[in-house]
RNA sequence: GCUGGGGUGGCCGAGCGGCUAAGGCGGCAGACUCAAGAUCUGCUGGCUCAGUGCCAUCGUGGGUUCGAGUCCCUCCCCCAGCACCA
């Protein structure tokens, strides 16, 4: 068991030594392949590791294929979660501390040390990178880098980034609603919720209704409805205030106020009533001034955006069904003054007309779902119905004017653009549910200003995405369609905040260039990060002119080199590298990032690179989940790299995590399974290192041609699915496959030498990305000089495919699980076995059938009595018709082989499987011994078999 | 809810119009062994049998086709994302 870890940890430190996987310019074609930097809150888990060692593998394969590989790796720090650790730290917070102990599996005295967000990121970095070079990555360490001011070269180059793009006019100053803690003064984002994670700010559409010197204003989803509303619904028992609003007055439930303060300039209350005292009077309606009357409901919340809701009767279910209750109890309204007459006069007014329904869509369906009153929990349902029906069929009455006769999504947008022009309408935004934030404040939705946005709503940008990510190979090609989705759904996206670590916007300090924001082309910062580290040039000489030349060609080097004081060559030489490496060949990750990472990666290199330095290949793979459940640090069955490592070794922490799944499937980690490979990997390890000691034969047999031709095959299979990154087909055949029939060659014979150490040769070579330490070692006890990790990729050679060993092979197996099967049946020991061959004439009707079209077969019959020779087994031959079309496919006709030297020459190997002796016969032969009329049974590929 | 991906034998997973529904794991049996482990071999949906056979099955229910895990529709379930969060 140790010696595998042992084997796994000699390697990791050779190569580290050694330094074979520095990457630098040169001759031969070039591969870069890279992993999204991962975030230094914690340490490397499972889910890294898969994806990192699909590009390990990757990269590997294209090495030992001759291509001038490089694979880099950074570090990422920017951003809340470590700043907000630290800090955790630093108030003692428990179950923070705990975390780090027992699953991160830091000292306690290191912990201590954690109130430095620094000094934790630092930590993990070294902790992780430890694991990496442990578990084999094939990474030139020396472009290493991490975001932020930590590394003062790659904050230059953001600041780069950022001055490039806003000149290009991509990055705008813009407004935006957040979900916003009152406490903590900052948005509040998923990680951060207590409470709400999911939700996001619905954008309510507030129409003014006149009311003396003030709005009434109604929050609304459905502003179009307005044509149609018949009455204000007021809860009369809470509280409403009258506030100024940005020059306005409004009146408003008193919840509303610390919500529109967030929203809304000059927002302050005036005086306050209860909301009774509304009731009964009349407001105005914006558009045609008709006078509306206000009603009180008791199921208006306070706490839903203004509390001020407008009734439409004709379109919205709950407001049929409470206008109904309160006209057949006129009692309740009378309290408050209201006459009955004044009640009964509201009838519903028809603005949009479904095929579902007729003129009062909202009304009708209430009937047909027989809702009784207003409390009734299928109102709910009805609701959603009737949204659907009107918004994507329903078409607008003439009462709607401009609008009659469209349909309302097609109107919807320039309504609402229409109403604020007008001043009738504002916005309001407001969460459906309880947020809350971590610190157990709740959440309110703020408008933040002044804010940088990446313009990412562009459309000619986008065009120019779509356009790069045809030409993007997509591994699996099935994601694809997730990537053009997100380029039509994405709006501009904050690229900048107040908080956390990343690099100060240069030409607005106040703000930090954010984590999503900061990661999409620092592919390109490997490229010179090499030169800058070993150089060790200054973040102060890194102006953007530097960059500019490096990137672009830009500007005058001599000019330069004095200016900023590096020299010409240095400069040279990192735009000769950045010329050299770029594009990205390879880019994978989990399919999370999809939606963000890995569309943003394209769209920031297609404004910021030429054509020629697009990204190429982006790969995608499913989230790790832990014995079947998703890992987490909470559920406590979350499994670090380093813990993965001490517990499996790096072999078989690769080979599992990879022979989980591919695709866009999710992969499961069980131990079991970890196992079971560990226990594989040490057969094969044995199993090579004795090979030599094997007895072996000196001539060549048709199993040799057959070997050689399965091998070709397996070499072609591996190198297509590596090539498409699917990792897990290509483990099974450069692994598995390889390993059965290997198994099968020394099962059928003594193995002659040569052959089978050409096959352990290249079987090492197609599993060696995947278990790079095991190969190694089994590539000096093959007798090899040089690393194997260096070694050339075998090459498929067509010539050396033979069908015809192929079917010789096939058809021996399958007479020996055949003869075994009736040696099982029949409940006899055999001594003898007596095979006897096909006939000539059945190939002749074979060669013949498999040659018909379809429709020719059903004349076949006939066809083949034309022929003299066949016609005297007329019945056998019709016989054999019907056998051969009843299934087709064994119509697939490979190759005529030798049947009898085939059988002559593995006669030993059925003897020994079989346990008897064998005699192999010519069925047509005259004479022959055959009590039981068996040689009858003899096909083409299916000798006949008796037993005595 | 919306968008995208997916549901295959005891389990993991190939297959994406016609090869035998690959391969692995687990289980059972045999060989080897004093024994255990490892290894090797066979079996592992049902029935039948001196073999080349029949039936069933690929989330559910329909449909297209000479033929369907494979294509179309209905429904159910799982995964990811839904943004200022890494």
């Amino acid at each position: 068991m140790t010696e595998l870890r042992e084997i796994d940890s000699k390697w990791a430190k050779k190569w580290n030594r050694m330094k074979i996987f520095e990457a630098d310019i040169g001759d031969k074609e070039k591969i870069f392949a890279t992993f999204p930097f991962p975030y230094m809150n914690g340490p490397l888990h499972l889910g890294h590791a898969f994806t990192s060692t699909r590009v390990d593998v990757w990269a590997r394969f294209k090495r030992m294929q001759g291509y001038n590989t490089l694979f880099p790796w950074a570090w990422h720090i920017t951003g809340e979660p470590i700043a907000g650790a630290a800090k955790r730290v630093a108030e003692g917070d428990e179950s923070q501390i705990r975390i780090f102990r027992d699953i991160d599996e830091v000292p306690e005295e290191e912990i201590k040390k954690f109130i430095s967000p620094e000094y934790m990121a630092r930590y993990y970095i070294n902790d992780s990178k430890k694991s990496l070079i442990e578990l084999g990555h094939s990474i030139d360490w020396r472009r290493e880098f991490t975001t932020t001011s930590l590394h003062e070269q790659f904050d230059r180059f953001i600041e780069w980034q950022y001055l490039t793009l806003r000149d290009k006019g991509y990055v705008r100053k813009g407004t935006h609603p957040v979900v916003w803690c009152p406490n903590d003064e900052s948005p509040t984002g998923d990680h951060d919720r207590l409470e709400g994670e999911g939700a996001s700010p619905t954008e309510f559409i507030i129409l003014k209704f006149e009311f003396g010197d003030a709005f009434l204003p109604a929050a609304t989803l459905r502003p179009e409805t307005i044509f149609g509303v018949t009455n204000m619904w007021i809860n009369p028992d809470v509280e409403y205030v009258k506030i100024n609003i940005a020059g306005e007055r409004w009146i408003v439930s008193r919840e509303a106020v610390p919500k529109l303060k967030e929203q809304k300039d000059g927002v302050e209350i005036i005086s306050s009533f209860m909301g009774r005292e509304l009731i009964g009077k009349v407001c105005r309606e914006p558009i045609k001034g008709r006078e509306i009357i206000i009603l009180p409901a008791g199921f208006v919340r306070p706490d839903n955006a203004t509390g001020v809701v407008m009734s439409v009767p004709s379109h919205a279910p709950y407001d049929y069904m409470a206008l109904k209750d309160i006209q057949e109890n006129p009692d309740e309204a009378e309290k408050y003054g209201i006459t009955k007459e004044s009640l009964m006069k509201i009838k519903p007014i028809s603005l949009i007309k479904t095929p579902e329904h007729g003129e009062h869509p909202a009304i009708e369906l209430v009937e047909e779902m027989g809702i009784e009153n207003q409390k009734d929990a299928k109102l709910e349902k009805a609701t959603e119905i009737i949204y659907k029906q009107e918004f994507y069929k329903g078409i607008l009455g003439n009462i709607t004017g401009k609008y009659s006769g469209l349909k309302v999504n097609e109107i919807k947008k320039q309504l609402l653009e229409d109403f604020i022009a007008l001043h009738i309408a504002d916005k309001m935004y407001e969460l459906l549910e309880m947020v809350r934030c971590r610190c157990g404040t709740t959440c309110v939705v703020k408008i933040l200003k002044n804010q940088w946005f990446l313009n990412y709503s562009n459309e000619e940008w986008k065009a120019k995405v779509r356009e790069a990510l045809q030409d993007i190979k997509i591994y699996p090609p099935e994601a694809r369609a997730n990537f053009e989705n997100t380029i039509e759904w994405l709006e501009d996206k904050a690229c900048a905040r107040k908080t956390g670590l990343g690099t100060l916007l240069p030409w607005d300090k106040e703000w930090k260039v954010e984590t999503l924001s900061d990661s999409t082309i620092y592919m390109a910062f490997y490229t010179i990060a090499k030169h800058l580290n070993l150089e060790k040039i200054p973040g102060s000489k890194l102006d953007r002119g530097v960059f500019d030349y490096i990137f672009y060609g830009n500007g005058n080097i001599e000019e330069l080199s004095s200016k900023y004081d590096i020299n010409t060559e240095l400069l040279e030489e990192m735009r000769n590298e950045f010329e050299y490496w770029m594009p990205v060949d390879l880019r994978c990750s989990a399919k999370e990032l999809i939606p963000n990472h890995l569309t943003f990666f394209i769209f920031q290199h297609v404004v910021l690179f030429d054509r020629s330095k697009w990204p190429e290949r982006i790969g995608v793979n499913g989230m790790m989940s832990i014995e079947g459940e998703k890992m987490s640090k909470s559920k406590g069955n979350f499994i670090t790299l380093k813990k993965a490592l001490r517990e499996n070794g790096a072999s078989v922490t690769r080979a599992s995590l990879l022979y989980a799944s591919e695709g866009m499937r999710d992969p499961d980690w069980n131990t079991k399974s970890a196992k079971d490979m560990e226990i594989h990997l040490r057969n094969l390890f044995a199993m090579i290192k004795d090979a030599s000691s094997l007895s072996f034969r000196k001539e060549r047999k048709n199993i040799d041609l057959w070997l050689e031709s399965r091998l070709q095959r397996h070499i072609k299979n591996t190198t297509d699915n590596l090539e498409e990154l699917r990792t897990r087909s290509a483990l099974q055949s450069g692994l598995f496959d390889v390993w059965r029939d290997i198994r099968w060659y020394l099962r059928r014979d003594k193995p002659e030498k040569d052959m089978v150490f050409e096959a352990i040769e290249i079987w090492v070579k197609l599993f060696s990305p995947y278990v790079p330490a095991i190969s190694e070692e089994v590539w000096g006890i093959l007798g090899k000089n040089g690393f194997i990790s260096l070694a050339k990729w075998p090459e498929y050679n067509e010539d050396k495919i033979n069908i015809k060993a192929e079917a010789a092979e096939d058809m021996l197996s399958e007479l020996l699980s055949d003869i075994k099967n009736i040696i099982k049946v029949a409940g006899i020991t055999p001594k003898k076995i007596f095979l006897y061959i096909s006939p000539e004439w059945k190939w002749e009707v074979l060669e013949t059938l498999s040659s018909m079209s379809k429709e020719k077969l059903k004349n076949a019959m006939k066809e083949l009595m034309k022929r003299e020779n066949l016609r005297k087994h007329g019945k056998e031959v019709s016989g054999l018709i019907t056998y051969y079309t009843r299934k087709p496919e064994r119509l697939r006709f490979i190759a005529r082989i030798d049947e009898r030297a085939i059988l002559e020459e593995a006669r030993e190997f059925i003897e020994r499987e079989a346990k008897a002796e064998v005699e192999v016969h010519l069925s047509e032969d005259e004479n022959i011994y055959d009590p039981a009329g068996k040689s009858r049974n003899a096909m083409p590929m299916k000798p006949a078999i008796y037993l005595e």
